[in-house]
RNA sequence: GCCCGGGUAGACAAACUGGCAAAGUCGGCGCUCUUAAAAAGCGCUGCCCGCAAGGGCCCUGCGGGUUCGAUCCCCGCCCCGGGUACCA
């Protein structure tokens, strides 16, 4: 009688070491440009379509300290997910990287005096360790890490080939600066009015930067969406970002002055209710327009109070609207109209034109001002029905089909959407206005007072102003520094050899561009790296990027959803107008996992102690266990709270499986035993408890396949799996062959899941390796039983239920049915109505 | 405010989007093995009546509707989570 148990750790270790010695999961390009490291098959060799290929990824994580549970979750959906593709005759592209730029090391830096790099390669050699005691299938060899000047050297190409194209450009513009980080931010890092790192309040500064141009490829950001296979929440979320809004650009003349201010409006349906105009503090008009009238003084006094104002207090939508007289006014160009001119701070610069008209009965905002400043308020929109509107207490806003125009002249009768077209046909003829199109989208600022980053490959000439760094000299490396301390400059100005440099056009003296790049310009393109990892002649082969891109599955966390997701897009569809690839969208399909909360459904944080570290979980459970835990918790897209019980339930269940094949095999034979291999098969004719071992077995190949194929629903796979075991110790009686072909598919399905033990279990009963074995398809004639439970209802309430023969006909099951005796029961004093028949399933009897 | 998700046993969840509500896991209760415990294995576990066999009634946040039949579709409401918020 042995004793022995399942013993995680040796199991995984032994696994482990074969597959690192084997370098099972390197995958090689097929194209010809052969680069060190990764063979490439030569050219006239079977060039098979790209259909074979599957590329698989999970967002790369960021190194700052010891990975933590939710990277073990992002990363065990992958692994599950790039194992099925490979049995399932796929070439699985599923490389590693780290994102290793980031304030977090330099603030550490900052603290303790330690280098940046130190802290974070000590971090990469954590999350190096823990993959492999994870046993994730990794293709080592394309690893990448973004603040190695082999990979940013790269980073600093793409830059100049948008800076070549205009893509990447410096402006000097209203910035979001965090006083507490000493660095500007991109406006998708400000949440809340607050600095996305550190949560201080932002402000906003007047300052020189360097920005992408992503506006540009606001449509195409738009459209293609409907081209990807995205969850829709995330899609809405960059629809929203992105902000498209369509209306009219409408000219407002100052006749006083002879200026004419245009400004963006989505419903030019209501211009004949504007009896206001108001421009934003930073608008360049606003003192010429104020001078030399009486308010003059109290312009200036709003202004510079309005600019001072904080980015969260400026944008409370809810404070009282405030503002000041300019002392002019515009005429209304459908009226004729002389209506007065505003500032108030409820109007923002960088949206539209920074003016607007106002028209108080039909915008919440506009009517607010107006009872504030006690402005004529005209209803130019009023329901079809003709009922009446209070324009005194809020505005009507409809654009719906069941309101018409009012007081709007030649226009009235007409339903707003009517108005719309008819309206700005007429301003486009009379030359006083056209259709417009408006984003939300702000061009990407990209530049970082900060230390811990990749260099901007840009210098600085006094004769020929601004001069990229020739592509030749790349990288500019990051230069040693004292201090990290950010002081309102970047750290890197205090490093006087590097920044002092010669002109690469001229020769003479110039200075290097001090500023780092944002973080995400590194994650915006490393996808594309992994490629082509070890290429020291360019970012990558075009041809190369042709057999892999675009990425077929993407696994990460939702807070992506609109920073580095939206980034990622427009790199590659700038590279895909240079040529330089030809996909128009990185990731085709998008999955995003929930979060895994800790013991009281919090979200993890130090602060809560309620972190739940991954390592000593590994030692004492395996990693297959917690893998198969955290798969089994619940959707994985889904949050779910941590829970140590139901982690040795999944421990539970391998370890039943590991002893059903310890019982069947002879016994562990290690994964270099040479024994006889055999093919698992199905036993050819099964009967009594071994046929319900073949069909549970079959059933459960069919129930794992569509989660792979479908919603990545792995906590059901795992559930039928556990059934498949479950019945394997409830009929031990049925025949060898039977439950030897029931274990070989429990194990191999759980491999994608728990890769070590599928992979001991799979070699213990067949002598073969799992991963080797193609995906096992379920046999049709085993997915069917010749007979069923026939459900008898009776008005839709179940009261009894009878064995009928699979493929009935409706007559046969009416009669079953009608002879049952709960139905006969429930028949009586009841007029039969009718009887509803659903074949192989159900009859409801209809009674009166 | 607006836009998405979501609400099912004590907990996490399933039900292939109109056909047996609750698979599977955890927890709880009981049993087997054991000197004992652990481990392992087995059984029970929505509510009410009944010692029981069994039966009845109820049950998917709440209220209505459509349907032979609703967790699923429609209308109204309540709660939770996320996104976004003066974008004209």
């Amino acid at each position: 009688m042995s004793e022995r148990r399942y013993e995680a750790r040796e199991i995984e270790a032994r696994w482990q070491s074969v597959w690192a010695q084997e370098g099972t999961w390197e995958v090689d390009n097929r194209t010809s440009q052969a680069t060190a490291g990764i063979r490439s098959h030569p050219p006239g060799g079977t060039t098979r379509a790209q259909s074979d290929k599957s590329y698989v990824l999970e967002m790369l994580p960021y190194p700052s300290g010891e990975p933590h549970i939710g990277h073990l979750k992002n990363y065990a959906i992958g692994d599950a997910i790039a194992h099925f593709r490979r049995r399932t005759g796929h070439r699985v592209l599923h490389p590693m990287g780290y994102d290793s730029f980031g304030l977090p090391a330099e603030n550490n830096a900052i603290k303790t005096g330690v280098h940046p790099r130190v802290a974070t390669e000590q971090s990469i050699a954590a999350f190096q360790r823990a993959f492999r005691s994870w046993g994730i299938s990794i293709d080592w060899r394309r690893e990448i890490a973004s603040h190695e000047p082999d990979y940013y050297r790269w980073t600093q190409w793409i830059f100049l080939q948008l800076y070549k194209r205009g893509l990447a450009y410096r402006k000097e513009s209203a910035v979001n600066w965090c006083p507490n980080d000493q660095t500007v931010l991109a406006n998708e890092q400000v949440i809340d009015g607050r600095c996305e790192r550190c949560g201080h309040e932002v402000e906003l500064r007047q300052l020189e930067q360097w920005f992408f141009r992503i506006t540009d490829y606001a449509d195409r950001l738009l459209d293609d969406l409907d081209r990807i296979d995205w969850p829709e929440h995330v899609k809405t979320m960059q629809r929203n970002w992105i902000g498209r809004s369509v209306g009219a650009e409408v000219n407002f003349r100052c006749a006083e002055l002879g200026i004419d201010y245009p400004v963006f409006t989505t419903r030019p349906d209501t211009l004949f209710g504007a009896t206001f105009f108001v421009m934003a503090p930073e608008h360049p008009d606003v003192f010429r327009l104020a001078a030399g009238t009486p308010n003059e003084q109290a312009v200036h006094q709003y202004v510079n109070h309005a600019l001072t104002e904080s980015a969260e207090e400026r944008g409370d939508a809810e404070k009282t609207k405030t503002g000041v007289f300019l002392g002019r006014t515009v005429t209304n160009p459908v009226t004729g109209e002389e209506i007065p001119m505003y500032v108030a701070d409820y109007v923002l610069m960088e949206y539209g034109t920074g003016a607007i008209m106002a028209v108080p009965a039909h915008d919440e905002r506009d009517h607010a001002f107006a009872r504030a400043y006690d402005l004529p308020i005209r209803q130019v929109v009023a329901p079809k029905d003709g009922s009446a509107v209070d324009l005194r207490t809020e505005a009507y806003v409809t654009k719906a089909d069941d309101a018409i125009l009012v007081n709007s002249g030649d226009f009235n009768g007409l339903t707003p959407k009517a108005g719309f077209e008819r309206i700005v046909h007429w301003l486009d003829l009379e030359g006083i206005g056209h259709p417009s199109v408006n984003f939300r989208l702000r061009d990407w600022l990209v530049s970082r007072q900060r230390y811990w980053g990749c260099p901007i490959p840009i210098v600085y000439c006094d004769e020929h102003g601004m001069v990229p760094v020739p592509e030749d000299q790349l990288p500019v490396t990051l230069p040693e520094v004292q201090d990290y301390q950010p002081r309102g400059r970047s750290p890197l100005a205090t490093a006087q050899d590097w920044v002092n440099t010669t002109c690469p056009r001229c020769g003479g003296p110039a200075r290097r561009e001090t500023d780092t790049m944002d973080t995400f310009v590194d994650s915006s393109w490393y996808f594309l790296r992994y490629c082509d990892a070890r290429n020291d002649d360019q970012a990558w082969d075009p041809a190369v990027l042709r057999e892999w891109m675009g990425v077929d599955q993407y696994i990460g966390g939702v807070e992506h959803a609109i920073l580095h997701l939206l980034y990622a897009r427009f790199f590659v569809k700038a590279l895909a107008d240079m040529d330089l690839l030809d996909v128009q969208e990185p990731f085709n399909a998008l999955f995003t996992q929930g979060m895994i909360l800790g013991p009281d459904g919090q979200k993890m944080s130090k602060s809560r102690g309620n972190v739940i570290p991954p390592t000593p979980l590994i030692e004492r459970f395996g990693a297959d266990s917690v893998r198969t835990y955290i798969l089994n918790m619940g959707p994985p897209d889904q949050d779910a709270a941590w829970n140590d019980n139901a982690l040795s339930g999944a421990h539970r269940l391998l370890s039943r499986l590991w002893t059903l094949g310890s019982e069947l095999g002879a016994g562990a034979r290690g994964p270099l035993a040479t024994g006889d291999a055999e093919a698992v098969i199905q036993p050819a004719d099964p009967s009594g408890d071994g046929l319900t071992l073949v069909r549970k077995a079959n059933w459960a190949i069919d129930r794992v396949t569509s989660e792979f194929v479908g919603r990545f629903g792995f906590h059901n796979a795992i559930a039928a799996v556990t059934e498949l075991v479950n019945d394997l110790y409830r009929y031990p009686q049925a025949d060898i062959e039977a439950r030897k072909f029931a274990v070989a598919t429990a194990a191999s399905l759980t491999f994608p899941f728990a890769p070590h033990l599928g992979a001991e279990v799979f070699e213990m009963v067949t002598g073969r390796r799992a991963w080797e074995e193609p995906w096992p398809a379920p046999d049709p004639a085993m997915l069917v039983a010749d007979s069923f439970e026939l459900v008898c209802q009776v008005n839709g309430k179940v009261r009894d239920r009878v064995r009928a023969p699979s493929g009935s006909s409706r007559e046969q099951l009416e009669q079953l049915a009608l002879a049952a005796p709960g139905i006969v029961a429930h028949l009586e004093g009841h007029e039969l109505v009718k009887l509803i028949v659903v074949p192989d399933k159900l009859v409801n009897v209809v009674v009166r």
